[in-house]
RNA sequence: GGCCCUAUCGUCUAACGGUUAGGACACAUCCUUCUCAAGGAUGGAAUCAGAGUUCGAUUCUCUGUAGGGUCACCA
């Protein structure tokens, strides 16, 4: 059997979202599967719609997400070939010439160039819908260019198709209907028909097909907004496909190897925001502490990495973030919460709220001052979380540990949500604690 | 409307014609606990409807219903 050679043709209209690079992890996937190629192909023959900037985009999407092409080509580059096939068709009598006056309502008469519908049955075995067949005397006559210099999408694709040797064409569902249309031309023009793949589509909460309006985020904005690349290719491989095995988690090479068209969905299937994030927080998982700190880093609220003490205190941060952190991008909102500053900044008390339930605030004092005691007999360089909460844990020995913990964790915090006192106290470092649990017992 | 496609928990999905219809996310409860997060345990939750074939239909057939796609001088 020939080498495989799929191929993923966006038009460079807007950015790539969802919907589309679905089909193109899809795509990757079989390719690679079969130990074949992956060309991408920029559809700009519509050169109005067609932007740069969107291109662009594509190119960054693609490669952030690691699918990376064997062969790239533009499709304005082959109008040239595009044209020599049109006037072969006109000369088999396969295409002819039609003078109409434009759509725009000018009155102006140009010469499109329209196919000769035979008006026949077409059928073609589709590798996820199986046999599919349709009539195409309804299609009419359909127009294959603007003008022999301005060939339109079915032509277009055809024959780049065929140049390129593409073995499978995997594609959306919503392509389907154009199929039989295309096989037509490549039966005019003696190419052999692809393999056809129609992938069921992916869509909008609302179940309706995503578009760019419906709230369909480019993968632009999911790494803007701080998620792995591979969490979201692994997460956008699974809608609308499954491994046949309780596996969800996947790396690239996994999907790669485990990938079958044959187990691909009909139906079409939303992608959930929150499904999404647990993907996210796995893939997290799999970092390694040095990869971790590193995103982590460059993640982190400017104001505070710029802290000249943001150096001592970051690294001993991880563990927390490691715990928290759904996506990189949270960081920022955990900023805006102030769930970061304290770390940083000595917070401002409210002594009321230091007591634990009924406390009264000599008991609160008496306990802070006990455990400003303990602690300083932890050595500075040993002020570890289990260092710590050994000794406190045994001072308060069988006694509650509400009274203890509770004034101890807001007195560094100043809040009454925050990770545990002993992670805090490992952050904030001896000096640092110690100082702020006795400007607290100065309060009360 | 014509043509094409699809239909299992809220969502993503599994189930040679025989299962108490399974898993994951989310949710709820409980445990852990000074709070939050994380973690552990448990639980509720689905075969669109109606016929037919069959000893037996989620699974096969038909009809209906619902949803989607497509009907450009866009791709």
């Amino acid at each position: 059997m020939s080498k495989v050679i799929t191929r993923f043709a966006p038009s460079p209209t807007g950015k790539l979202h969802i919907g589309s690079y679905r089909t193109a992890i899809f795509s990757y996937l079989y390719a690679k599967h079969m130990g074949g190629q992956f060309v991408l192909r920029i559809e700009d023959t519509d050169r109005e719609r067609s932007k740069k900037e969107y291109e662009d985009n594509i190119l960054e999407s693609l490669e952030w997400l690691g699918l990376s092409h064997d062969t790239f080509v533009r499709q304005s580059e082959n109008v040239g070939r595009h044209k020599e096939v049109l006037e072969k068709m006109i000369a088999d009598g396969h295409a002819y010439i039609s003078k109409e006056e434009a759509k725009d309502g000018s009155g102006v008469i140009k010469e499109i160039i329209r196919f000769k519908n035979p008006n026949i049955d077409v059928a073609f075995d589709d590798l996820i819908r199986g046999h599919v067949s349709m009539n195409t005397t309804d299609l009419g006559d359909f127009v294959l260019a603007k003008n022999i210099n301005e060939p339109l999408f079915h032509l277009a694709v055809v024959v780049d198709d065929f140049d390129a040797g593409i073995t499978h064409v995997i594609r959306g569902e919503d392509h389907t209907s154009n199929t039989p249309r295309q096989i037509l031309i490549q039966r005019a023009i003696g190419a052999p028909t692809p393999v056809y793949a129609h992938l069921p589509l992916v869509l909008g909460e609302d179940k309706q097909k995503l578009s760019k309006r419906k709230g369909a985020l480019p993968v632009t904005d999911y790494r803007d907004m701080g998620y792995l690349p591979e969490a979201i290719l692994n997460a956008s491989a699974m809608i609308g496909w499954n491994p046949g095995t309780p596996q969800e988690l996947f790396t690239k090479d996994e999907l790669t190897v485990a990938f079958d068209l044959a187990k691909v969905q009909k139906g079409g299937a939303v992608l959930g925001v929150e499904k999404l994030l647990w993907y996210n927080r796995e893939h997290m998982k799999k970092l390694s502490d040095k990869v971790f700190a590193e995103k982590a880093k460059e993640w982190f609220p400017e104001d505070l990495s710029m802290r000249e003490n943001f150096g001592e205190i970051f690294p001993r941060l991880i563990p927390m973030l490691r715990d928290r952190l759904a996506t990189f991008g949270e960081l920022k909102s955990m900023h805006d919460d102030g769930e970061l500053v304290y770390l940083f900044d000595a917070p401002s008390i409210n002594p009321e709220q230091l007591c634990f339930k009924t406390q009264s605030r000599s008991d609160a004092k008496v306990n802070l001052e006990n455990i400003l005691l303990t602690l300083g007999a932890v050595p500075e360089d040993a002020f570890t979380k289990s260092n710590t909460e050994e000794t406190i844990v045994a001072l308060i020995g069988d006694a509650s540990r509400g009274p203890f913990l509770h004034p101890l964790r807001y007195a560094l915090s100043g809040r009454d949500r925050s990770p545990d006192p002993f992670t805090l106290l490992s952050i904030l470092g001896k000096t640092t604690s110690t100082a702020r649990i006795q400007a607290v017992i100065a309060l009360l």
